[in-house]
DNA sequence: TTCTTAGTTGAGAATTATTCTCTTTTAATA
DNA sequence: TATTAAAAGAGAATAATTCTCAACTAAGAA
């Protein structure tokens, strides 16, 4: 909460309940879309506006604060998880998870150096890692 | 045209001009939305309904003649590229291009045999390579 | 070649996700 | 505590996509 609080002064947003609840919403969900934001917060503490939730997602992102993702199977959803990561995607279902593997990143970033792809500076590598999960 | 109708009925499907023009439109445009689809085919032929397009791109995403790419910018997009391929994404713009080496894919081949992911079998790995095109 | 029919298309209504507009409210600072 | 720029609320507007159902047509059968 106070950790919520800070994140969000250190990049010069006001503190508003909506905000606070939104961040704290992301990080206790996974990957949401903007409809399970608001599911969320309902059921949990008060009423808020959908438009306020879109804007402060938004501003989020902007901000650094969380990621957007894409699937190729629905709408926006949104990550909290701020260190470099890839994800997993289920091929049955649309269940995603965070995938971190620092070795890995090593080894593209080794591999990219030396293999340059024409009229193109990278920035960021991010692996789609589609399959199934046992569960 | 005798390609796209074989390509067709491979896959059982009638062969209608709307699917014609709607795999053609795919292969002859660059990661396409449906609506891109759709100016395409007005623009040169005959007219097309809207909802005939979608339902069309997405028997097609079912039969595997088609791949559907999302971004974080915009809407679905398609790409008539089967074999195995990445995407380079314009961090400044929605550009995407294909990005095809097979060494690379050796290589997280070789890395993925070694280092297993819990609970997880994986089918298919795709880079999103995010960056500056120089044009 | 014509007939038959399951599969396909067209047109527009319906739905869903997201954005916009504008008024009211509130957090931060003096 | 007062001020004010920023934020939130409510609902209308927009855009993308899906749905419904009647009319049409491709492909195989006769």
């Amino acid at each position: 909460m106070i950790d919520i609080k800070n994140k969000l002064s250190e990049k010069g947003l006001k503190i508003t309940p909506q905000r606070v609840s939104i961040l704290e919403a992301v990080y206790n969900t996974n990957h949401p879309t903007a409809d399970d934001i608001i599911k969320y917060i309902r059921q949990k503490h008060s009423n808020i506006a959908i438009g306020t939730v879109y804007k402060v997602l938004d501003t989020f992102v902007q901000k650094g604060l969380i990621k957007k993702i894409t699937t190729d199977k629905d709408v926006v959803r949104y990550d909290g998880l701020l260190i470099h990561h890839h994800h997993l995607y289920s091929s049955e279902d649309i269940l995603i998870e965070d995938y971190i593997d620092e070795d890995l990143d090593k080894i593209l970033k080794e591999y990219f150096k030396k293999k340059r792809i024409n009229d193109f500076k990278i920035e960021e590598i991010t692996l789609q890692i589609k399959g199934k999960f046992n569960k």
